[in-house]
DNA sequence: CTGAAAGCGCTTACAG
DNA sequence: CTGAAAGCGCTTACAG
């Protein structure tokens, strides 16, 4: 920098200035200052700044998977909603507590200007590492419950009662749930409650019930039609917590020549591209990833600026109805 | 730090030293450091730390899609790698040469270790900025052709020459190709050029080619299918140059009553998670995002770490077999 | 609108 | 093994 103000007979304060508020410095000095760094190929080490000002532009995210649809949509949204408003993301991807507690250790260092959490169950350390920092802090995909500082999110449990009245109501009346395991944590909770809730409303069993591994994909599905179906040969639908685990039933449908919705109802979560795509359509929960993303970079970015946003965000989801219930 | 220094009784240097190299410490004085340092709920200004040392312990990412599978797993594999190695991600998703440029000057002055790109065409000032600062860098999912740095792909037009022959080897006949566009960028072309090879050598025709968007997904497939039947009635395989056209192709097929392999074959290419499942199983080649992103990211942390590692590394492919053809 | 001074919190290289 | 000094490249707050 100080190379740049000698080549351009200025002092340093005023190519800070040139970069940072370009207005306040007058035209054609300005323009003195910016062909200088030009020619020099100067660019303003960010890093010097963070520590002079205590503002990084830079905004943690912590997702348990990047290859989850889902989770890639938030990245998305965060990723280009900071690239407008000029922030910058560092990405960590933590699939357990104990990674995700080394992940904010090691992330804190870097004095983020905010944080991105999935959920809202943390390890007490990493709470208390995240309390003491003062960082603003968004949990995404979850809204009820506890939270730390922000959250956006949508009804979860209200979602998947959404779903099950569907089914019900479509005359379905051995109904399985293929949920994730494990089934204790929250987020996956909600899901099965809401199921639930709208079965015991229709007098119907709400036990059958199956999880599988986040990281099951597809044979989830097939999975859990096999054990369900065991369990009550007159089963005649199967509600998923994914559409991977949904797409893999109806798949195992196709190999066991039943048609689908005829023989056999599926309903997915998530409206993932290929739900659009399979033959017949799923059926499946819209949720908001990438306004997640959105939404939870934008709430960081005005606090970081001065402002009060609301803590927690709604947005909201849809039932799609397509051909497989 | 100067608090830790004090509530320890001992110099900062000491405290600097308990945290980066605790072998060179007395056990003793280095306990009642960290003792200190966790009453205080003290962590080190990684931005300090940066600016003083010149070293940042961040490599950045630039990748043009985080929704395809094959990019994905690819940042899952910097992430593991990097995370293994005690380095943070910073990631940039960029999927225009401008917004590239754009992110590249703004990760650029976060002054990281290493920066790793996807294919070897980058704007002109991209390239200018990148030689300037003389960051390591690794351009991924390419090989061949002339590279900045480092690179780690596979040969790309092999993997297609090969998926072409073993196409012809089964008796296609009239073989389409369904492409991105714009297809004259190189990591697209290669593909297509080892296509043609392969069909040339078999004396049948090359020129059945269809483009379609990167962002086109399934409906990729689909399109592909009825331009390319309309332009070639006897049309009885498609090779897709991603699993995603291939799947939509499939589904077409379905739609249509055509049975696979007997009355049309499809060939895709990543091996995507859902090539295994469809029914039938999709025969594509298996490309090795993951392995890309951990060697990428290798590379980087060997560099900075004072190493001189091989430039180019082939982390190969594989045809896998499956019903679809 | 422009500039000289102090300081952000570390690390480096050197002395003890 | 431990520490006092200088410096990394900016920004802040203030004076001119």
């Amino acid at each position: 920098m100080s190379d740049v103000a000698r080549e351009a007979g200025v002092s340093p304060m005023s190519v800070s200035n040139a970069f940072k508020r370009p207005e306040i410095v007058q035209p054609e000095t300005r323009e003195r200052i910016l062909t200088a760094a030009r020619r020099l190929g100067y660019v303003p080490n960010g890093v010097a700044g963070t520590l002079a000002s205590g503002r990084s532009r830079m905004v943690a995210a912590l997702v348990p998977s990047i290859r989850n649809s889902s989770f890639a949509r938030t990245v998305q949204g965060l990723s280009d909603q900071l690239a407008e408003q000029g922030y910058q993301l560092l990405l960590a991807v933590a699939d357990t507590a104990e990674r995700e507690r080394q992940a904010i250790e090691s992330v804190l260092g870097r004095r983020p200007d905010g944080i991105i959490l999935t959920g809202n169950e943390h390890h007490p350390d990493t709470i208390r590492l995240l309390r003491q920092s003062g960082v603003p802090l968004v949990e995404t995909w979850i809204l009820s419950g506890p939270i730390l500082d922000m959250a956006v999110g949508f009804d979860l449990n209200e979602a998947a009662q959404a779903m099950g009245r569907l089914l019900v109501s479509r005359g379905y009346r051995h109904i399985g749930f293929a949920g994730y395991a494990p089934a204790e944590r929250s987020r996956f909770l909600e899901r099965q409650r809401g199921f639930q809730a709208a079965l015991r409303e229709a007098g119907l069993r709400d036990d059958l019930l199956f999880y599988a591994e986040e990281t099951a994909g597809f044979a989830g599905g097939r999975l859990a039609m096999a054990v369900l179906r065991a369990q009550e040969p007159r089963l005649d639908a199967l509600f998923c917590v994914t559409d991977i685990f949904a797409v893999g039933a109806l798949f195992e449908c196709q190999r066991q020549g039943l048609v689908v919705p005829r023989d056999f109802a599926v309903a997915g979560y998530g409206d993932f591209e290929i739900a659009a795509e399979v033959v017949p359509g799923l059926t499946t929960v819209r949720t908001r990833g990438y306004e997640i993303g959105r939404a939870a970079a934008h709430l960081i970015v005005e606090r970081a600026e001065g402002g009060i946003p609301a803590p927690r965000i709604d947005v909201g989801f849809e039932v799609i109805i397509r051909g497989s219930i």
